[in-house]
RNA sequence: UAGGAUGUGUUCAGGC
């Protein structure tokens, strides 16, 4: 069972669920272990209707789960149609006597914030007699993604410690609401407290710039993600086209862009959409020919990008005309 | 000693 059981993994590491699945199946005598292993597999691949019914299933064939099988069927609750199922675990839970165990409440508060019930999460936060820092910053993350930054940064100042996510979370949690001055005072508070940013920290506060489209504040903040070794990251050199194209500055986001070695999706869209949005929808679409010339998949949001340039430069035509080449070539339908 | 996980980040038009 053992080796099996290794395999089994190995291969769900490896994205062959098809391959786990059928290993999975020849294991002679499958344990708590087996089941879990191929149950987070399914969940790790996003696969979480496969991995609920799995879960089921094990316990049809009467294998009592533990607190690691309830951890990993948890992630296969990600969205309000799964609140059900989710509450189904969390009475699983209660009854198999796990309540008090910190890393399955954080699981709950995660899955309870992704299904959107907020009273739940923040009940079980509450009832949780031990809490860590992943804890706090689980409900007060879900405060941020609520729009009650208010509520949110009330528990970051309540926490006890605070590391480099808890941070992160409270900067990216104002500048998301277009908050750009209190997600910059907050990142230089945190310097003052010497928490060290990080590559996350630094798109954030970029984020937070574009927002209330600082140069001055921005340009700043480049230079020290340069010298903090972060220029090469790609959420990052796609946080800084964004800014510098918020910030009305087109050639030096282009410069940028050009120097960008590995443009994926995110790059192309933001700066065809500093174009369009600064009256160049023209450059904007000589930039999307550019992007389907080099084989890069457009997504929802050029097509949004494309359309806006059309409209800006009013070309009616070529509108109607990348409309249909959207649907038809690309696959992507107007929302 | 075989299996596990939980908190933060980049692009988002218009309409309603």
């Amino acid at each position: 069972v053992v080796s099996w059981t290794s395999l089994v993994s190995l291969y769900c590491k490896l994205g062959k669920l098809a391959e786990a699945q059928q290993l999975f199946a020849k294991i002679p005598s499958r344990d708590v272990i087996s089941w879990t292993a191929m149950i987070a597999g399914y969940v790790h691949q996003g696969c979480t209707e496969e991995a609920y019914a799995l879960f089921c299933k094990m316990q049809q064939e009467g294998v009592k789960p533990d607190k690691v099988t309830l951890l990993s069927v948890l992630g296969a609750c990600t969205n309000p149609k799964a609140l059900q199922r989710g509450k189904e675990i969390h009475a699983l839970i209660t009854k198999a006597g796990f309540e008090s165990d910190v890393r399955l409440g954080n699981a709950l508060i995660s899955m309870y914030a992704k299904c959107g019930s907020i009273p739940c999460a923040r009940q079980v936060f509450d009832k949780m007699p031990e809490k860590d820092i992943i804890s706090w910053t689980a409900v007060m993350n879900l405060y941020c993604k609520c729009g009650s930054v208010l509520e949110a940064h009330q528990i970051f100042a309540r926490m006890p410690k605070r590391d480099v996510v808890a941070w992160n979370a409270m900067i990216s949690g104002y500048a998301r609401l277009k908050r750009g001055e209190k997600a910059l005072e907050l990142f230089h508070q945190m310097e003052r407290e010497n928490a060290v940013p990080d590559s996350v920290t630094f798109t954030s506060a970029l984020n937070a710039c574009a927002s209330i489209a600082s140069l001055e504040k921005g340009k700043e903040i480049h230079s020290q993600v340069v010298k903090a070794g972060f220029g090469t990251y790609s959420f990052v050199q796609n946080a800084l086209v964004d800014m510098y194209t918020k910030c009305g500055k087109l050639a030096t986001a282009r410069e940028l862009f050009d120097r960008i070695v590995d443009r994926d999706v995110v790059t192309w869209n933001a700066m065809i959409l500093g174009y369009a949005q600064n009256k160049q929808g023209k450059e904007a679409l000589v930039l999307y020919e550019r992007m389907v010339t080099e084989g890069v998949k457009p997504d929802r949001v050029t097509f949004i990008a494309v359309l806006l340039a059309c409209r800006n430069e009013g070309l009616m035509e070529d509108r109607r005309r990348y409309f249909t080449s959207m649907r038809q070539d690309h696959g992507i339908k107007p929302t």
